[in-house]
DNA sequence: CTGTTAGCGCCTTCAT
DNA sequence: ATGAAGGCGCTAACAG
């Protein structure tokens, strides 16, 4: 193997040299820096990272915490940071992902002890209360993407705004004519944290309220997150004597249930009963679902360029940055009958 | 920072005798292992992972070059990678994400160069001619995870059986009754050397032969992956004056589109229509779709485990395995009309 | 069994 | 502007 030795004998320099040119040091002559330069190509020299790493101090690597990975809208937020990364850093990227509480315990635990990483990404994974000392204690740059915590306002901060995304499906439904609406989200406590379920309830609430519409709890079901519970809830609630007109659901994933709890009631959709997703993942686009977009690729990114931004200014202070969401109407909603 | 020479001085002992307690060498007696193991906890010392991988000249790090990690299929393989790490490895996972040809270079380049990775797992990312050589002369441990090339039968391999499952597709087709069965796949020549769609097409005309019956081109239809293009070459396909009672897709995404070309020209399915895809996806279950499951995650599972393995004993001779297919029967299928 | 010593390859003063 | 030397934390070979 090639080393900065074997450059600096073959340059006829001393190996400090070698160092300053692969260091973009401007105190190194024009000439020395070209023959020197011209020497690493010649013998396709490449400087070693871990012996560059443990020199520096650095171990030029950040992790990123994040559940389930291959759910499409995770899977989307962490292709926006691997992007970032893979386009020209210096930094390795490790990932862990998260599936049960013990994995999230060796998760944590991993990451924060000394020397494994300079900077770490939590990615849509709410902070418990229990894990708020660890980070404040790990004094490592940490960015939250999709994670907050109120006690956490000091680490760099990428949130979507759940509360307004949930209050734009609701209001394109009341703005439709909808009077009765119903909600089919996540439990709001489920040992994850989620906490994007309860927010999205949060900005349905919130249009409900500006429109003077009272909330009605036989219009609001919760249960684990999934397809099937969903079609579940949904069927019990539109057997109601009085059904909603309309459903938001807080996921795609969710959204499917209920239309499939619609077919099975012989409810015709949008005709008879109107239904808004969250996410925008591939099917919603197939089955033609109006529903909320978030940036997700871009909230990936945004965290990813934060944390490197904060890699190299240690003493930035805390960036909350809001991502907007858009809604994208396609064939489930229509006026009430 | 707590070093392994505080260790040392607080327990009394040469700072060899705490590297080798680190390293659980017999050599040491089972008094002072304890004594140092107890200052270890005390003061919760953990070792430097930069300082050993320079000192014992590996990088602890293996890649895995893979594209579009997004993909369903992909990232569930993906997940079964970083399963078998996660559980208890001493090794990082470094991701080279590849979605253009510039991005597969830097990839390759980049992995292969010295000193940055102990072996790769290239995944879904079948070896292009010109990159045989360079896999070669890696000199690395390598395992392809549904990627092969005939020239690196030294390699160890995790394969899925596409002619397999193509021809359990089709004779799924041939055994209800139908005789003039279509196929839409992939354009088999696209820069990325996908074969995967070529494999599950040589199935399909494997079924047609045992079943004497003869290939017809103008049931075959290709075009860039994905629902749209699928969804006009079936639109084509399923206009001719004799088309075909059933489609075997070469994926489960471009079944999607041949379903909807179906539904745009009034064709009932199953009725006047049955349609396999390939590699149950999520949405295949939502909408019925009968396809052809592969064992995603377990392939990569395989594929690390065969990797760490290597690592640990690098004579080992290559190991082909190849996994199994499974036809999934929903509602997209039946007799012919 | 255990302490000491010499690197691993690179970066960074400190002189010159 | 450049060369020499010390050190990053750990491992492994060598004496004892």
């Amino acid at each position: 193997m090639v080393t900065i030795r074997d450059v600096a004998k073959k340059a006829g320099v001393g190996l400090g040299t070698v160092s300053r040119v692969l260091n973009n040091s401007t105190q190194v002559s024009e000439a020395t820096r070209q023959r020197v330069l011209g020497v690493i190509r010649e013998l396709n020299y490449t400087r070693n990272p871990i012996a560059r790493r443990l020199s520096i101090g650095k171990t030029l690597t950040v992790a990123v915490i994040l559940p389930f990975f291959t759910r499409p809208g995770f899977s989307e937020r962490l292709n926006g940071v691997v992007s970032v990364l893979s386009q020209q850093s210096q930094y390795d990227l490790v990932i862990h992902n998260i599936e049960t509480p013990e994995q999230r315990h060796i998760g944590f635990q991993d990451i924060l002890r000394r020397q494994r990483v300079d900077g770490a990404l939590i990615l849509s994974l709410p902070i418990l209360d229990k894990e708020v000392s660890t980070l404040i204690n790990a004094n490592l740059p940490i960015v939250l993407i999709d994670s907050g915590h109120p006690a956490l306002s000091m680490f760099h901060q990428v949130d979507v705004d759940d509360v307004a995304g949930g209050q734009l499906a609701t209001e394109h439904l009341l703005t439709l004519g909808h009077r009765r609406v119903g909600f089919v989200g996540d439990i709001i406590d489920n040992g994850f944290n989620f906490i994007s379920s309860r927010d999205r309830f949060f900005g349905y609430r919130k249009a409900l309220e500006k429109a003077g519409i009272p909330f009605r709890p036989e219009y609001y079901a919760e249960d684990e997150h999934g397809r099937l519970e969903a079609r579940a809830l949904a069927k019990t609630m539109l057997s109601l004597p009085e059904r909603p007109t309309a459903v938001f659901a807080a996921s795609d994933t969710q959204a499917i249930g209920v239309l499939e709890a619609a077919h099975a009631l012989g409810l015709r959709v949008p005709e008879d009963l109107s239904i808004v997703g969250y996410d925008d993942v591939e099917v919603a686009d197939i089955l033609g679902l109006t529903t909320v977009r978030q940036l997700l690729f871009e909230s990936g990114q945004q965290g990813m360029e934060l944390l490197l931004a904060m890699l190299d200014e240690p003493q930035m202070g805390p960036v909350h940055e809001m991502l907007p969401t858009e809604l994208v109407v396609r064939n489930t909603t229509a006026p009430p009958p």
